[in-house]
DNA sequence: CGGATTTGACCCGCGC
DNA sequence: GCGCGGGTCAAATCCG
């Protein structure tokens, strides 16, 4: 909990908390050995949540969002391309994070600004494989959805990264997948897969 | 048998 | 103050 706020803050200044997730999604769509289907991969703006300019991931939001992902989607060309320009302003501009649910003491006393992704994907398949692992902890029926939206949570102990995960109700092939939070742990399978191109660029640094 | 998923209940913030 | 909508919990169930 300390550790992610901590990890946020020190990223808020931009670049390294860019990397974290987008990384993983440009691994595993370059990695089309480990997904099942080569999907086209489309990633829309961040929707700072907490503010005046946009009130979380709002319906609005969201298909402002799927505009501008339906646009990256037609400029790739089918290319497996994740448009990151314009993601750093964004997350710099994530707000802090209304916390609900239970009152078990769960609020982060206040400060609790985390970081918010909203992807937008194009994929058969709801769960994207994005190389961490994630633990299904609700599913909400949402209004103006015919799809339900799931919760998912990192199975990581020390990782309470959040993801939810809505297929649209207008293109049921589109599926926003929001991210809140950073992880603070290495990607096993990303790190897996990278450990071969890791070995050879160092052997090329050799000569 | 352990971990992941399902599902209904509960809680909270916000708008009216 | 009340109702609605959304997010989370936790017991039951499923699955490898």
């Amino acid at each position: 909990m300390d550790g992610l706020e901590a990890a946020a803050g020190d990223q808020q200044h931009g670049r390294l908390l860019i990397p974290q997730l987008p990384a993983a999604y440009l691994a595993s769509s370059s990695m089309a050995a480990l997904s099942p289907a080569g999907d086209d991969w489309a990633a829309s703006l961040i929707l700072p949540d907490g503010g005046s300019a946009a009130a979380g991931v709002g319906e609005d939001d969201l298909g402002g969002g799927v505009m501008a992902a339906a646009a990256a989607e037609s400029s790739c060309g089918g290319s497996s391309t994740v448009t990151s320009s314009g993601v750093t302003e964004a997350a710099a501009a994530a707000a802090t994070t209304t916390r609900r649910g239970r009152g078990n003491g769960k609020k982060a006393g206040g400060g609790g600004r985390t970081p918010r992704f909203a992807f937008h994907t194009r994929s058969e398949n709801d769960i994207l494989d994005d190389g961490y692992r994630w633990r299904k902890y609700g599913q909400k029926a949402v209004k103006n959805s015919d799809f339900p939206r799931s919760y998912y949570r990192c199975t990581h102990h020390t990782c309470n990264v959040k993801k939810q995960v809505q297929r649209l109700a207008k293109d049921r092939g589109i599926v926003v997948t929001t991210y809140e939070g950073v992880h603070n742990h290495p990607c096993e399978k990303l790190m897996e897969a990278l450990s071969p191109i890791l070995r050879q660029l160092q052997l090329l640094s050799q000569l």
